[in-house]
Formats: structure tokens, sequence, C-alpha cells
DNA sequence: GCTTGCCGAAACTGTCGGTTCCGTCAAGTG
DNA sequence: CACTTGACGGAACCGACAGTTTCGGCAAGC
């Protein structure tokens, strides 16, 4: 092996060609949420997706490796408005905030959130990147809880993985389950019901 | 219209020629639960199933109206176990052991609610059935819940509805999401978690 | 023996996820 | 300018699947 393989991992090569199409992308990941949206959300083909985004199934392969990459970068890309984490007032307030912002984004892309659990039961692939996605939104919540432990407004003894695995337990239940909508009383109310309970 | 056809609406004819054989049903019920339970169980085919209950897949539809409808009576036939609800001590202890039995039951069924639910994504008749078999289940709790309240052992205004799903949604979450088991530990932490806060 | 109706075998239809081939066109390089 | 690289559309194609249909045989009752 010559040493500037060493030095150059990856070739630096500084790309000809003709450049890949940005309206390409966004057109797909569009397609992909309106049609999921839409009627017959939950049985949305990637012929219909190509169609509505005006572009053969061929480019989506290209860019994408499956049907649930599609879902899920779609709803990655909707999903991270950042529900930014005030931190401002109590851990009461906080948690509540950040529930009823949590709840508004998630109801506004439940059916990408419901498209990508049926791709996610089907696919491991799928399963596995949906997985990631969960766990990183826990993690705010998380970062949120212990801060009011280490505050002294959560008893030290207070299990939070169980007290998440309540509150995305809910959310999952109405929006697979149930769908019922997630409301922001919804939101209020379990947060007041678990904090209050854990205090 | 003649008046005896309002006397007799279904013609009530004896029923001659072969009857069904019942080994079938209980063949086709089982290899679904068995192929669900193995590995690549979230894709499972009626093909698979036929073949494994050494039955034609025109039999199966002669009986069944869809693949839905196989899982579901699958998984009907196997939790109908009567988690029967004891009552004979307090309220924490009766929602407790509720709790243990249902997890328990549930968890031995895990992979006929997983294969229910990715039938469900797809077909709202299976999504209808299964809602109506975990509206059931839901009842048995409801009914505990209130015969607490009625007891005083729980305050008047107690959201059993809320407290109903923190429950059967941490169930779910850990089903189709997390995938970790339900055990009996997590049964009787979130028993009395809830009951101590609502109390 | 005759009808009714259960059952298996197998071919068939339509749909879907994913692949492959071909032709075209855009962007950079010499 | 010609030439190479690579994005893109169109369309055919493959294998798997849910669900249907056809045929032929077999069991239960009349």
């Amino acid at each position: 092996m010559p040493s500037d393989v060493a030095r150059e991992p990856v070739a630096p090569r500084p790309h000809t060609g003709r450049r890949r199409n940005p309206a390409v992308r966004e057109a797909v990941l569009k397609s992909a949420a309106d049609l999921l949206a839409g009627p017959d959300g939950l049985t949305v083909s990637m012929d219909a997706i190509a169609q509505a985004a005006g572009v053969s199934k061929h480019t989506i392969y290209r860019w994408w490796p499956s049907k649930g990459a599609v879902l899920l970068e779609a709803l990655v890309e909707r999903a991270q408005q950042e529900t930014s984490i005030p931190r401002t007032g109590t851990l009461a307030t906080d948690v509540e905030s950040f529930l009823v912002a949590t709840f508004d984004a998630v109801e506004r892309v439940a059916p990408l959130f419901r498209g990508l659990m049926a791709e996610a039961l089907r696919d491991s692939k799928a399963a596995e990147g949906m997985r990631e996605f969960v766990a990183a939104r826990r993690q705010g919540l998380r970062a949120l809880l212990t801060h009011g432990v280490e505050q002294g407004e959560l008893p030290p003894e207070t299990d939070l993985e169980l007290m998440m695995d309540q509150i995305y337990g809910l959310m999952w239940y109405h929006l697979l389950i149930t769908h019922t909508p997630l409301t922001e009383e919804l939101a209020v109310h379990l947060a007041r019901t678990l904090i209050r309970s854990a205090a």
C-alpha cells in the first residue's frame, strides 16, 4: 500500500460531471410527507411518491437505500424544529412547555410517524433508524429531568426512565392506537400529574 | 313479502354436506402464532402460514376474510386467559396484580401484537378489530379503578382515562418501540407509582 | 346414489419494493 | 472545441405478496 493512501484516506477528487439537483431531494421528501398525510396515507408506494414528485424511481433509489430511509429523512427534516428547552422557570413549567411543544410538533407530522412505524415493523433498518430518532428526542427530556433532580425539584430516587416511558408511551399510544389528537390540554395535564406525583 | 319471511328471517336450514374440520382452524391459528414468534416474524405471509399448517390458502380464505383477521383471531384465542381481576385486597394490590398478570400475558404473545399492529397500519379493518380488542381489555381495568374511586381509595377527581393511557401507552411503547421486556418488576413499579401519586 | 359443501393443489391477477438498461443532458476538464 | 463524469427520466423487469379462481376429490347427510 503506498503511503499517500494513508495520507489521503478518501480521495478528495474535486467532483466532475453534472451536480445533484437539490430540488429533487426537496420534492421527494415533500411528496412523501404530503402523500402520507392524505387519504390512504398508510399505504403510500414508491411509485406514487416518484410520480407526485415528478421524479423517476431510479433517481430516488440513487439517493436513498429504501422506502423507510425516505420516510425517516422526511420525518427528521420536518421534526427538527428544535423544540428548544427554555429552562427558565421551575421544572414544572419547563416540563409543561416541553410537552406542549413536543405534542404540537408531533401532531403536525403524525402521519409521518405512523408511516415510518408501518415501515419499521417490516424493515429492521428502518426500525433502527426510528429508534435512534426516538432516543435522540428522549435525550432532551432526560437532560431537563436530571437537571430538575440536581436542583432538588425532584427527589433523587425518582425513576426518570419510567417517567419518560409514561410520557412517550402515551404519545405513541395516541398516535398509533386510539388516533386521538395530542392536544395542548393533554400535555399540560400529563406534565402536572407526573411532576406533582414525583415531587 | 310473505309473512313467513319475517317469521324466519334467516333460513335455519339444518346444514347438510361435509362438516368443517376443526383441526384446520386450530392448525392455522397455531401456525400463524408460531411463525410470528419465530425469526422474520414481522414478515409472515399467508403462503407460509398455509404451508406450515398443512392447509391450502383457499381454505384459509374460506373462513377468514383477510390476513389481519387471522392474526386478530390468533391473538384473541391466545390472550383470552381471563386475567381475572381478584378484587380481594385494596385497590393498590388489585391494580398491581392486574398489571403483573396483564404484562405477563401480553409478553407471551408479544409477536402477535406486533404482527397485528403491522397489519393494522395497512388495513383499516384490522385496525378496527384491534381497537375493539384493546377497548375490551381497557374495560377491565376501568372497572377496577372506578370501584376504587367509589370505595374512596382514589379521589373522585382522578383522571382514570389518563391513568389508563399511561399504563397501556407504556405497554405498547415497550412492545413496539424499545422492544424491552414487560417484566413483573416494571408492572409493580408502574402500579405503585400511579396509585401513590393519585391517592 | 345423490346433493351439499369442505378441502387441497395450483394457476392466476394486481400491486409493490427494488433493480437494471438505455438514452439524454448538464457540468466541469483538456 | 471534444471528452469524461455523473445526474436524471422512462420503462421494462424481477420476486414476493395478498387475495381470487378453477378444478377435482372426498366426506356427511338425504
